[in-house]
DNA sequence: TGTTAGCACTCTCACAGGGTGAGTGCTAAT
DNA sequence: ATTAGCACTCACCCTGTGAGAGTGCTAACA
């Protein structure tokens, strides 16, 4: 379908664009690269591949930028994986080192990470799998009507919430709340909780019904968000980038972030790392820009990770950047404390 | 020191700044507001006001625009802290209602309610205070290496983390080891956990050692950061304020605001509601803006809320809506659950 | 037949010049 | 002390112009 004339020429625009975000010209590109042939030919080969949907003219003289099939088919047939560069290879080894020894919290510290060294902005998550079971429940008292509920999955994995309890009720009675809803609950996996399970508890349970009302409440609700622990970082890297220069660009960038609900769903797929490439996101401000999400799951964990770029991103690297960190953290476990 | 006059001359600037965000001419505030004078004499009264410092001048042949040190005295001695327009006030009580039947996080939700009701930034942090005691900790074993450590404090906050157990601990060992720190610990305030009550506990310990090690960094880590809980929100509001149509000043603030442990600070204050003008924030960044912040304190719990927005502010309706908000709050609790 | 040189053409961008309007400061009259 | 009048100063907008980059087309060439 494409000779190799025009895969070569093709991808010498996009890399070249990668790199210097300016439309390239016929003139330039035989300049930088040295493939035997002149500008006119070129001129003739970019005009077939605009023709053909991979190169777009952002006005009549200027030079060629790739379309986003343009990027697509680059990522799915052309990108050549390399290995990062030894000077990334590098910091990158020293951040995760340095992580290591971080008493912060994971997630933070590798969006950091990420955002650091891609210059692009990243996103992590850890969401709530509703086949993750209950391991412990517990409730403490705080005041003589407020208690903090604490439940922790399988995944080892906290949520907590606070709780009004009734007026009056004595220590000896939250203890034995506590010891029978863990006795209940423990082992039963978030999907399995549902209103018959409560009605059962409350027939089973001789005391304040009410609580366990609360409790199911929150449990519910774990289910229902993941977004507790979406962590964003490096947004200002992405206003470096030539492609935002424009604050209503920004501005409506920055409202999606804000909508964290709506962040979590993008970050899922099936394989193990995808490329999403302009409207294949699905969110109309990021129509610009590309992401890259990978998926690391362990038996007590998992993380999402994802990293958005202008569409002009590198792939190449960033995709080799999330291979080396899965690997990182699949064969040392080397997630350290949370 | 400044007569009747020059007073309310120099408010109707501001208010008038604070409206348009443009500069303000002599003509234009004679037509606004009926004052009994020319624009020739207010061009007089202006051009005493420049050079006495509340006013400032862009360029030559444009209006006034308040200096911060105009703003400090408007804010000190002028302005009259009106009750809340009809508007904003049965919008706000709409949303704090619907705070109260929400099951999301309080920060976020207060944090999405003052950004939306003032159209500014929010910040809202839940710091840890070292005057805290420890009122319950808990080691749950997830996997056969890894546990979650839970910790949690008097006032129900509750801070977790992932340490590594050695390796064949058994699970009695676990909760003999629980037992054995919450026996020492429950109490204890965090200010005085330090080397040598960990010393303590080492030698009364019959068992791994090694634990009581990581627990005590972990207490430390809980010590030094509070940020965990920051949230902010509305950046976007920002960007919709003209002062912020460049992009480089964006990205400037952005990125102090990445930084949010260096933020906490700068929500403490000693009076209630405090008000902080441009540089006096004390962040290069910020040296536009102006900042209000709030604390707000329950037996079992403490709140610290700031409003992030132009030196151009609306400071009289931000303060009285912080003020609503802390009495309602204290009035009934209307904290519901977190 | 594929490739290349040459050339006219197009379009953006940066810059300069001129007109407009808002606003000032000064001066002289009230 | 206040005000009307006036000359002056900028910022802003519009326009035009020239340079530069790049294209598409045509005709010549291997």
């Amino acid at each position: 379908m494409l000779d190799e004339r025009k895969r070569a020429i093709l991808k010498a625009v996009i890399q070249d664009y990668i790199f210097t975000a300016e439309p390239v010209g016929s003139r330039a590109l035989v300049k930088r690269h040295d493939i035997g042939l002149s500008p006119a030919t070129i001129r003739n080969e970019m005009a077939d591949l605009e023709e053909m949907g991979y190169l777009e003219q952002p006005h009549t003289s200027a030079g060629r930028i790739p379309s986003h099939w343009g990027y697509r088919f680059y990522v799915n047939t052309m990108m050549d994986e390399s290995e990062l560069s030894g000077k990334d290879s590098e910091v990158l080894d020293k951040l995760l080192l340095s992580i290591r020894s971080s008493s912060g919290s994971l997630s933070r510290d590798v969006a950091k990470l990420l955002s650091s060294v891609t210059s692009y902005l990243s996103l992590i998550a850890e969401p709530a799998s509703p086949s993750q079971s209950i391991r412990h429940i517990d409730i403490i008292p705080v005041t003589n009507t407020a208690a903090t509920l604490i439940v922790v999955l399988s995944d080892g994995t906290v949520r907590h919430h606070s709780v009004n309890l009734p007026q009056g009720l004595e220590s000896r009675q939250v203890r034995h709340l506590t010891r029978f809803v863990n006795r209940q609950l423990e082992g039963v996996t978030l999907q399995d909780i549902d209103e018959k399970l409560v009605a059962d508890l409350k027939k089973d349970f001789a005391g304040n019904v009410r609580l366990i009302d609360s409790i199911f409440t929150i449990v519910h609700y774990m289910m229902l968000t993941g977004d507790q622990n979406l962590v964003i970082d490096g947004a200002t890297n992405l206003l470096n980038q030539p492609e935002f220069k424009d604050v209503e660009k920004v501005r409506k960038l920055l409202h999606s972030l804000e909508q964290n609900d709506q962040l979590l769903p993008l970050l899922q797929a099936d394989e193990d790392i995808a490329i999403k490439i302009g409207s294949e996101i699905g969110v109309d401000s990021f129509s610009d820009c590309s992401l890259v999400i990978a998926s690391y799951t362990r038996p007590d964990r998992k993380l999402l990770f994802g990293i958005l770029g202008p569409a002009r991103m590198e792939y190449a690297k960033t995709v080799s950047l999330l291979k080396r960190l899965r690997q990182h953290f699949q064969e040392d476990g080397g997630m350290g404390n949370e």
